[in-house]
DNA sequence: CGAGTCCTTGACCATAATCAAGATATGTGG
DNA sequence: CCACATATCTTGATTATGGTCAAGGACTCG
């Protein structure tokens, strides 16, 4: 487990007490709920491999996704809070998780302070993602929004070495995905983005995204070039 | 300081912390911004007082209000975690607020654990919180999102002994307020909200809210009754 | 009484939703 | 290799929700 990528950063205390704290190692085929809605959980994860979403249900059917989940993210704290999760988190690809006891969540505060600071610190980069995620959704056209998510994810994949620097990325997101993270209809969000791929400003084929022109992307979100931030795990 | 409601529930070693800890008491006029988008805040707050509201906005100045901030909340833990804070906080009544330097949360890991774990609780929290805002700005009408607004609202302000429990809730919250927090335009929440009137669900009076029937914005909104979970608090 | 803020209403328009159907992959078993 | 099934993407036509523009009314405060 200490070669995997996301734990890196972490002194030999700290990676000891995760292994400690560590229940196993779980696999998940696509499609699979990791955690469900209104179910409480006895797990927390850390996702060591492939791609998932958050989302939300109303009771009627509509969804709304609230971000994706890439390797390094934290899944699950609210069991570790709370009566039952208020959304759930599924795989898109096959996932590999590492699994936590969430009555261990409490020691891990008492007996690594340091690692209780870097899961606030994921609590805190988590808020950051909805607080725009939500200025996008309420504030902007579909077309700021698509470039704005795209740029987001790319560059969380990027971070973590799952996107090339020429802007090509890999992923295993639907247009029906980002219609339903955006708030849009399937439909419109194909318009929009054809337009956007006729104007020159990406590629989108089969699974795989390409910025041809992050500048006027980032142009259109108005988003600035984000500083790559060193990354605490676990 | 130790009589005020907000710091209840703490134990006297947790209080000497706080108190060590906290570096005065800050007093802000309605309208001040008390942290400010893009800018690094030295401190992190307890409201203790008064209504504020944590807001993000684009460079052409649209904006979104991301959330209402009530005595109990816990302010800008971005400013400890990251180097500039990406959304502001606006008072909207006059506010008393408990100010601590924001080198010392590190050291709230460290010294006192369960503070530490309150800190992601409020975290988890407000989390939730967004998570229920974006699914509603993505994927309810106007009419859907002004109930789950309100009755979260209420809920929150109940909670804190800020609302009555007939309905009543005296709010410092214009219908623009509610409209920048949902995504519409003023004119639109206006009608709709005069249409909600019309149709007795409630009543909306000068900053004077009243929810004349609970069961039914429940049910437009499509929410449950709320449990009221304790409050951890700092 | 005048200024400012907030609320209300009307007319018109635009963005995006919905409905419906067809086109393109991708994959499966025969 | 082909027939079929499923998932994804595309396109057209129509509608609706909500935005924009504009102006007037109500309330509060000094």
């Amino acid at each position: 487990m200490r070669k995997r990528e996301v734990f890196r950063g972490l002194g030999p205390r700290e990676l000891d007490f995760v292994a400690s704290m560590k229940s196993g190692e779980m696999r998940v085929e696509p499609r699979t709920r990791v955690l469900d809605e209104g179910v409480n959980s006895p797990h927390v994860f850390t996702v060591l491999s492939g791609w998932g979403l958050r989302e939300k249900s109303l009771a009627d059917g509509r969804r709304q996704i609230l971000n994706f989940v890439l390797p390094g993210d934290l899944v699950g704290l609210q069991a570790a809070m709370f009566d039952a999760m208020d959304h759930s988190v599924e795989a898109l690809t096959g996932m590999t998780l590492c699994v936590f006891p969430r009555s261990d969540i409490q020691r891990l505060f008492h007996d690594q302070p340091s690692l209780g600071f870097t899961v606030v610190w994921h609590a805190a980069r988590n808020e950051r993602l909805l607080d725009a995620t939500l200025m996008s959704v309420g504030r902007c056209s579909a077309r700021e929004r698509i470039a704005r998510a795209l740029l987001t994810i790319y560059g969380k994949a990027r971070r973590i070495g799952l996107s090339e620097a020429d802007g090509t990325l890999s992923a295993p997101i639907t247009q029906q995905h980002l219609a339903d993270a955006l708030g849009l209809s399937l439909v419109h969000t194909n318009r929009t983005l054809k337009g956007m791929v006729g104007d020159g400003l990406l590629r989108w084929r089969a699974g795989r995204l390409q910025l041809l022109d992050a500048a006027r992307l980032r142009d259109i979100a108005q988003m600035d070039e984000t500083a790559p931030a060193a990354l605490p795990l676990i």
